[in-house]
DNA sequence: CTTCTGACA
DNA sequence: TGTCAGAA
């Protein structure tokens, strides 16, 4: 099928999947006419991408596992547990800063209503960090 | 009409 | 990621 019927067939916008392409997710093969060709198993295969995404994963790190967990159907392959385990820590480093944001407003919040100054913006260490781990 | 690549008021 | 251009 041609790059039209993957978008449609899948919710992905052309763009993407060329992107997809550019980050050696998907690599379909190219017809006499210079179109993309994709094999029918792009529909699942662009879904499993898109649910990695979805789970927070750079482009990158699927590239490594989306063969592996793509052949063994959601079985093992003891090299994304590394990559799950430092995906989780990243999470809990999130958790921290975000608490530590929320803690914050929720300060600010009981001045207010107390009608109590207090500091002036402090900025929270890594708080801007969106930790993207993306762009080849 | 569909796809391709490259580029960004 | 969207979107537009110019070409095939």
């Amino acid at each position: 099928m041609k790059i039209g019927e993957l978008a449609h067939r899948t919710g992905v916008s052309l763009r993407s999947l060329r992107y997809y392409e550019q980050q050696k997710l998907i690599s379909p093969i190219r017809a006499d006419n210079g179109y993309r060709e994709y094999s029918p198993f792009a529909v699942e295969q662009v879904e499993t991408i898109k649910f990695y995404l979805n789970m927070g994963f750079s482009t990158e790190q699927i590239g490594g596992f989306l063969n592996c967990v793509l052949q063994n159907k959601e079985s093992f392959c003891r090299d994304v547990l590394p990559v799950y385990e430092s995906k989780i820590a990243e999470l809990d480093e999130q958790i921290r800063l975000l608490g530590r944001i929320r803690s914050n407003l929720h300060e600010r919040v009981q001045a207010i209503l107390e009608e109590r100054r207090i500091s002036p913006g402090i900025p929270i260490e890594g708080a801007m960090d969106d930790g993207n781990h993306d762009d080849r």
